[in-house]
DNA sequence: GCAATTCGGTTGCGTTTCGAAACCGTACCC
DNA sequence: GGGTACGGTTTCGAAACGCAACCGAATTGC
């Protein structure tokens, strides 16, 4: 993606895959969660071509989800780090992991437990004002011109 | 992207984006989630290219994602509706909406309400199993070769 | 002190995908 | 039978991608 951008367009979803709406921004920022930081691992890590990733990085940085740190004592060592904006990225990616775990099979990846007490994390779920889960169904885009939305 | 793909990665986060990890096709199921069914209203309300879009489609349907029912009462005429797998994508989409709204500041689009009683939609996060949010350092991501996880 | 390696990029080059617009077949409309 | 709408497909130039080679600075090995 990339190809087109709408930096002002009136949709949310359009702007957020601005920032992170190709293929490998989403995955470096899922393996920045990962804790990795320099560049090669990422490069490793991931098996994306080193100009794409030295675009994503740059990209990423451009839009404040990714902050490049001297970690050199004296050199050119750098670590990539997630900035509160990317960090907040979380909950995005990890909708996005139990999506694919619900439909597409469970992974043999790592499993995402609360590290205060080892639980698994529960499911990411949209709610209501008082905690009551909501899908597409149950909710409506107000001042949409579609006012009466749903879907299926 | 598109580009590179990875049905048998061991990544959940890298096969959900097989399916719906470029730029147009998870525009194209937000537009399906606010009511779009017809060719040529998705085409206009995204601006997309009719074949990019005829593209998209084809591949959500081969992944489950829609189904596209002929609803000619007379002629070639087709909806494109969002299966149980499609819908389930609302936690996602509203993350990343809720997440462009934090962070790129709030857009003039549709707001998402409760349809019972009106109320906005609680900010979708990851939670503990007992309710507490969870974020990257208040988790781990256990089995993985990076054990200590962490992100910052 | 010098060669080899690592790190973080950049450059070229061939392939794939994208976007815009034109074209096409079917079905309705009168 | 002409016009229009709908759902595609085709064509073609532009952009993005993946791979591999190259590069400068710094660190490591001996």
């Amino acid at each position: 993606m990339v190809r087109k951008r709408f930096p002002d367009t009136h949709c949310s979803v359009a702007r957020a895959l601005n920032d992170v709406g190709d293929w490998w921004s989403l995955l470096v920022v899922k393996e920045a969660m990962l804790g990795t930081r320099r560049f090669v691992d990422f490069q490793q890590n991931l098996g994306i071509a080193r100009n794409i990733l030295c675009d994503r990085l740059a990209r990423l940085l451009e839009n404040g989800v990714l902050v490049k740190q001297d970690v050199g004592e004296h050199g050119t060592r750098y670590e990539y780090r997630l900035t509160d904006k990317g960090r907040d990225l979380f909950t995005v990616v990890t909708a996005l992991r139990q999506w694919s775990d619900r439909w597409n099979g469970e992974s043999d990846g790592p499993e995402l437990v609360d590290r205060a007490n080892g639980d698994p994390v529960r499911t990411v779920a949209v709610q209501s004002s008082d905690g009551r889960a909501l899908d597409v169904r149950t909710v409506v885009y107000r001042g949409s011109s579609d006012t009466d939305s749903a879907a299926g």
